[in-house]
DNA sequence: ATACATGCAAACACTTTGCAGCACA
DNA sequence: TGTGCTGCAAAGTGTTTGCATGTAT
């Protein structure tokens, strides 16, 4: 039986309202508050959350684990340059299920895709940087 | 300039010998003919041969990092219960870059997709668990 | 009352890095 | 001959775990 504690509701509510975190920023937004809180705590409620399905887990390559709220399947795009986590707005693909679960004795369960790129954020601070090289250099 | 060094091609070769290695598989196959290479040259050779685009890299979220020599792009299949990494036998989706390059402002790069199940010889392996299992139930 | 959860710290897995000496171009 | 590479060890990052204590049921 999971018991229901203080530091678990916290941990979901910091999970809920933040986006995309990972372990270390959920830690650091409650510790600010409650300083007590250890990051052991932090990680086994995370393990316990996404392992009753009220949490999701999203696996990114490289770096920290990070946890999501929205949990119709979905997709994530995240930035090659700050790291940034975001929703992909790229429909799921229920045939891709389907089709790839006969390969090769493979049994499919799920599949994810990661988009890789550079952020709305992050390409404008480019674009900006360039622009302001151009000018340099005109002037 | 990257020179050419014994450790770099001990650790070329190994990359290519195997299938889907670790950093840690590869530094083992090397180490039982070359017991004085060390782990930081592994992997410091691995940087450069993938940064130089000999090598790709395989980016499984949850555990090492892994290293393969198909470059054409392609995605990945991985068992849940051993780990073990194999090219998925689905097509190469074009069209997705397309598609999902104009969303949000993102500037998107690339793409992977992973398909996460259980290999053949682990299906194989609970199979015949099961079986065993219910023999005994019937004996 | 008694499991289960906590805080703490140590351990863990994977990877990077600083340094002195070595070797390739 | 000089820069880049090596082996070694230490440190860094992200996560798990053992233990004594605390607390929800």
């Amino acid at each position: 039986m999971i018991r229901k504690t203080i530091q678990q509701r916290l941990v979901l509510e910091a999970a809920q309202r933040l986006c995309h975190p990972s372990a270390e920023e959920i830690y650091q937004v409650i510790v600010r508050k409650h300083p007590n809180i250890s990051r052991g705590t932090v990680y086994r409620n995370l393990h316990n959350l996404t392992a009753s399905g009220v949490l999701g887990r999203v696996l990114i390559p490289s770096g920290a684990e990070r946890f999501d709220t929205t949990m119709p399947p979905h997709y994530h795009a995240v930035c090659k340059r700050c790291g940034a986590v975001q929703d992909a707005a790229f429909p799921y693909q229920e045939q891709m299920q389907n089709v790839a679960s006969t390969c090769d004795g493979f049994v499919l369960e799920k599949h994810d895709i990661i988009f890789w790129g550079i952020c709305k954020e992050c390409a404008a601070q480019s674009a900006a940087q360039k622009n302001h090289m151009e000018e340099e250099s005109a002037g």
